[in-house]
Order: structure tokens, then sequence, then C-alpha cells
RNA sequence: GGCGGCGUAGCUCAGUCGGUCAGAGCAGCGGAAUCAUAAUCCGCGUGUCAGAGGUUCGAGUCCUCUCGCCGCUACCA
């Protein structure tokens, strides 16, 4: 069993949540819940990054205390990550008092470690940055950003000796290629160190609305530091023991690429002050753009997600962001877009698929899934060629490979891996077209009763086969009972050839294991789509006979499950509404 | 200015070590089928793989340069 911790940034609430959001918190909930799955010992952490000067501002100009601020955003804030169906073990607010005492601890030991001192620092400020400038990165005088003049001022500030960990931090990356993913995005942070490090103003004095530096209260420790530290801190408080043990170091840090910098370099050099292990890895996925509508000039092309999201559900909306793009590249998303992969792909193809295939088992099989020949069902043993389904050693690629895609964090290309095999599912509904087969194995059956009524009247038909029907036929002497035996024979004989049966073939075998592979089909869907569509997963069994939606956390599919050749016969397989109503307009 | 990325069919994009790599999906057109949410399946692309040079028996795939976007970073005259 393995053990996995990964983490959002813990989101700023000068503002209210967006899409980008969302779309972390999706993406870090999707690994989640597929390290669930393999067993692992997993914690999902996400939260609100709450002090510094931008929150005290937004606050003054409501007319609230920046708590009072803070605790209306962060209800907004936890309000996405329950739209989008985050399963995160737990919330962090950098208010949380257990956060403030453990972050004055952690920065005490990095200045007892000698890597933070004092100095002063004059300089140009803009306060809508917090940042400082010098002359010439300001435009005309005033601020690249915000076009606001910027304000000299002089303070006093705790600094840390980033410098001083320059080489241990080219270390890291030199003996991690994998530490900062994608690839391009360890380059960028890699230069970034080989250019040198300085010294980082760590503190504020101007400042209130944070966390007091130890050993000097009159300075506030600056909001990044603060806010770094919450992916340790969390683990001291969630829950009743303190978990830094059980899951320190993280497995992986999720972002975007504004934020590289803060995880990339300061983090591990902070860490690595402070004495702990580095986290395993950084991810950075790349930025939603809203964009490429005409029609949208009026609205300023924005999309704002929360009202997809009431209307067609959590999982429409996780499916498109993941399966739109590219994981760890920039894309484009839109309302349009997303209506348009909802109706192709989760109405028509997988929606339809379950549709199909549940009415077929009902018609044909009484709703009942049916048990196909023996030996079908055997999982593959190797690549050879399998000997029962024609679908299993498809459907076992498919397992491998989007197991390695999630292990990879390549969640677009796992989602891709996924819809290959829902295509190649509604392929196989064509190619053995099960209503043919439905049609010569009721044939098959008539001649079998009429067969075994010639040879022993008012007795039962007894699953005679096509074949023993028609040997009987033709040694059959004229007569009223073996005419319409024969009548019987040849119109099952010629059902049987439409339905592309072979010789000897029997019509009931071959609908029983169609309808079986495309229960298994769906059974193994739902595993695999679990992280993705959780909702959608649970739907999907419970249609199957296999479990309630209720459990859909509970129970989740486990991803031994992910394995062909499981699904039981017999479960009561029943109709139902559509899992995604087409969107009409 | 430096570093990095991108530029492939109308649209969105895949293309791992240079040799069926010129692809997928969507949209469009034609056909088949009828189990299904009129869903599905099959067939149909003369694209200078941004441009120019080069290496090679052979280059979207490597090298150089140019153009256009973008990111990171720095900042002379």
């Amino acid at each position: 069993m393995g053990r996995f911790y990964i983490t959002t940034p813990i989101y700023y609430v000068n503002d209210v949540p967006h899409i980008g959001h969302a779309y972390t918190t999706t993406a870090a909930d999707v690994a989640a819940r597929y390290h669930r799955q393999l067993g692992d010992d997993v914690f999902f952490l996400t939260g609100t990054d709450e002090h510094g000067t931008k929150v005290e501002q937004a606050a003054v100009a409501r007319g609230l205390t920046p708590k009072e601020h803070a605790d209306e955003m962060v209800v907004k804030f936890k309000e996405v990550a329950r739209k989008v169906g985050a399963s995160n073990d737990f919330f962090i607010r950098t208010t949380d008092p257990e956060h403030e005492k453990y972050v004055q601890e952690f920065v005490q030991r990095c200045y007892d470690a000698g890597d933070i001192y004092k100095s002063s620092y004059s300089g140009l400020y803009c306060p809508a940055c917090e940042a400082y400038y010098t002359d010439e990165n300001l435009v005309d005088g005033l601020c690249p950003d915000h076009g606001t003049p910027p304000v000299r001022m002089e303070e006093e500030n705790y600094f840390f000796r980033l410098s001083a960990f320059q080489e241990r931090l080219s270390d890291l990356y030199r003996g991690n290629p994998e530490f900062v993913r994608p690839r391009h995005r360890y380059n960028e942070a890699l230069s970034f160190i080989d250019q040198g490090l300085d010294d980082i103003s760590i503190s504020r004095a101007t400042l209130k609305w944070g966390i007091s530096v130890p050993w000097d209260p009159s300075q506030v420790i600056y909001v990044w530091v603060d806010a770094l530290i919450n992916y340790l801190s969390a683990l001291t408080y969630a829950a009743d023991e303190d978990l830094i043990p059980r899951f320190w170091p993280a497995s992986y840090h999720l972002m975007a690429q504004d934020i590289l910098k803060f995880h990339g370099i300061i983090w591990p050099a902070l860490l690595m002050s402070a004495g702990y292990e580095l986290p395993d890895h950084l991810f950075i996925h790349g930025y939603l753009k809203l964009g490429g509508e005409k029609m949208s000039k009026t609205r300023g092309n924005v999309m704002d997600p929360f009202p997809l999201i009431e209307r067609y559900g959590a999982d429409p909306f996780r499916f498109y962001c993941l399966r739109e793009v590219s994981f760890g590249q920039d894309g484009m998303v839109s309302e349009e877009g997303f209506k348009a992969r909802y109706n192709s792909e989760l109405a028509n193809e997988l929606g339809n698929l379950l549709s199909r295939t549940a009415s077929m088992i009902g018609k044909y099989r009484g709703g009942a899934v049916p048990a196909p020949p023996p030996g079908y069902a055997d999982p593959p043993e190797c690549d050879h060629a399998h000997p029962g389904s024609p679908l299993a050693v498809e459907a076992t690629d498919v397992c491998a490979a989007v197991r390695t895609q999630l292990e990879e964090m390549d969640l677009s290309a796992a989602l891709e891996t996924i819809w290959v095999f829902v295509r190649r599912l509604n392929r196989y509904v064509e190619e053995r077209a099960p209503w043919k087969l439905a049609k010569a194995a009721e044939a098959e059956t008539a001649a079998a009763a009429a067969a075994a009524e010639f040879a022993q009247p008012g007795g039962s038909a007894g699953g005679r086969r096509l074949g023993e029907s028609c040997s009987l036929a033709m040694t059959a002497r004229p007569s009223m009972k073996a005419w319409s035996m024969d009548k019987a024979v040849k119109a099952a004989k010629a059902a049987s050839e439409a339905a592309g049966i072979e010789e000897g073939g029997s019509a009931n075998a071959a609908l029983d294991a169609t309808l079986w592979d495309l229960a298994e089909g769906l059974r193994l869907l739902s595993v695999l789509l679990y992280p993705f569509m959780p909702q959608t997963s649970a739907l999907i069994r419970e249609r199957l006979g296999l479990g309630a939606p209720a459990a859909v956390d509970s129970g989740l599919p486990s991803w031994d499950e992910a394995v062909w050749g499981l699904m039981p016969c017999g479960l009561s397989v029943g109709g139902g509404a559509p899992l995604f109503p087409r969107i009409e307009e």
C-alpha cells in the first residue's frame, strides 16, 4: 500500500473564485480518487490564503475587518470545492490558530539555523503588487501592472538567506529531473536558479494583517512564506494525530505556472533550512483560456463555470476541463466547446452506450445479465490471442495504459485512452448486431421446441441446439409435426446465417456472450471513470446492478476491479433515465 | 537582450528513439443499420507539417537563420 499526499495551492481570498480554481481542485481530486482506488493512504489538501495587504485593503473597502472579509470569502471557496465534487480531506485557512502557531515555529527554526537576518530595504513600492520596483522596471514612473505611482518606502525587514541555497537547489534540480513537471517548467525554474538567487524579504513592518514574527512582534511574516507552510501545518491539526510522519513529504504540489517560483525555489529552500524533507513533485498545469468566442462580445468572453455545474452537474464539468485541454499545457475552453463535447461524447457515446446495452439486456434477456459460455470471461493470460471474448485483450491493454497515464499525472491522456474504449464498445455493438442475434436466437429456440415436440410430444425443448434439431429434421418421416419442425429449423438456419453465426454455433450463446461483453465493458468503464466522474461511475454501477449510488464515496470501485472478466451474471440491469440528457438548443 | 515553448486538415489538437507520420476528434457530404438519449456504424481530406537553408540514403521529427504568437528572465545604449 502506498502513500499519497496531494495539495492544491491555497487560494487567495482577495477576489472571488474563478474557473482556474475549479480546474486545479478538480485535477487534484482526480489524482486523489485514483490513489484511493489503489488502496493508498491518501491525504488531499486544499484551502485559502487569507493574510496580506490585498485582503486587508479589500476588507477596508467593504467596511469589514480582514477576518470578517475572509470569513465571507472562504464560504465561496469551500463552495467551489463542494461544487466540483472535491474529496479533500481537509480545508486549511491560514487564519487557523494552529496554522499561525506552526508558522511561527517553522520560521523560528529557520531563524535559529541562521538563515534569517534583519536588514533595511529602501525602494519604490507598489502597494497593489506588494512588491518593490527599480526605476528601470517602471513604465513612465508607474507600476507596469497597475499603472499607479509607486511610493518610496524604507523599512527594516527580515530576510531569508535564499542565496545560501543556490548550490543545493541546483543540485536538487539536477538530481531530480522529475522534480518539476512538465519538463519546460522544470527548465524555467532551473534557469532561474542558475541566474543567481538573491535573498528575499520575508516580513513587513507596515502590514498588520498577518502572522507576527515570533522574536519581533513589530513585524509580520510576508504572505508567501506564511502560505507555503500550510502544506505542513495542515498535517499537524487536520486529525487527532500528527499526520506529518504519515504523509510528509508531499507526493505532489499542484498549481498553475504563476506560482512556480514560490514553490520551486523558495519552498524547497525554506524546507531545507527548517530541516524537512522536500516534496516529491511539483506539477504545473496550464491556464484555461477563455476565448475563441465570436458571439459573446457583449459579455466580454467570460465563461463562468458555476452555472454550467448547476445545470449539468459536476461530472460533465470535470470531464470537460480535463478532456479538452492537454494536462500541463494551456488550452481554450468555451461554453460552446462544453456543449459540443457533452453531447457527442457524454450523451451520444457514453450515455447512449449504457442505454442501448441496458435496453437490449432488458428486451432479450429479461433484464438479467446473461452468463457467457464457459471460459469466455477469462482474463487473457498474455498477449496471445484470447480464446474468449474478442474484447478481452484490448480491455486489458486499456486498463494498463490508463493506470500508467494516471500514475504520470497525464490526466487528459488517460481520458483519451478511456474514450477509445468507449468508442470500441459502440463499434462492437454494430459488429455483433445483437438484434440480429436475438432474432436468430428466438428462431433457434422455436426450432428446438418444434424438434422436441416431434421427438417427444409434450416434452420439453430442453435447450436443444440448432444442429441437433437439423439432423432430427432430416431423418424425420413426413408428417404434420415433421413439416412444422422442418419449417422452424429452416427459419432458424436463415436467421443464424443473417446474424453471422457460424455453422454449428448457437445464436443464444452468441447473444449471451455479446450482452455480457457489453455489461462487462461498462463495468470496467465505471472503474476507470471513477476518478474523473465519480457520480457517473456510481450511476453506471447502479444500472448494472453492482451497487447503489449512495455508496459513491465509501464504496468506490477498487482498482483491483480494473481486470477483464469480473462482471457477474444474473444481476438485474434496469432501465432508467439517460445518464446525460442531450443539451438541446 | 538571454533562455524556453508554440506555429501540423475549416476548427481543436496527437505525433515517443529521424525511416507506412502525413494522423485523431469535431464540423461537412454520402451510405448502412434500427438495440438506443434521431443516438450508432461505415466511406470521403491535392494539408507547401509557419518560411528559407543545411545534415542524412531518408526530416513535422536533428542543426542554422527568418517571421508570428506566448512564457520565464534581464536590462544596456
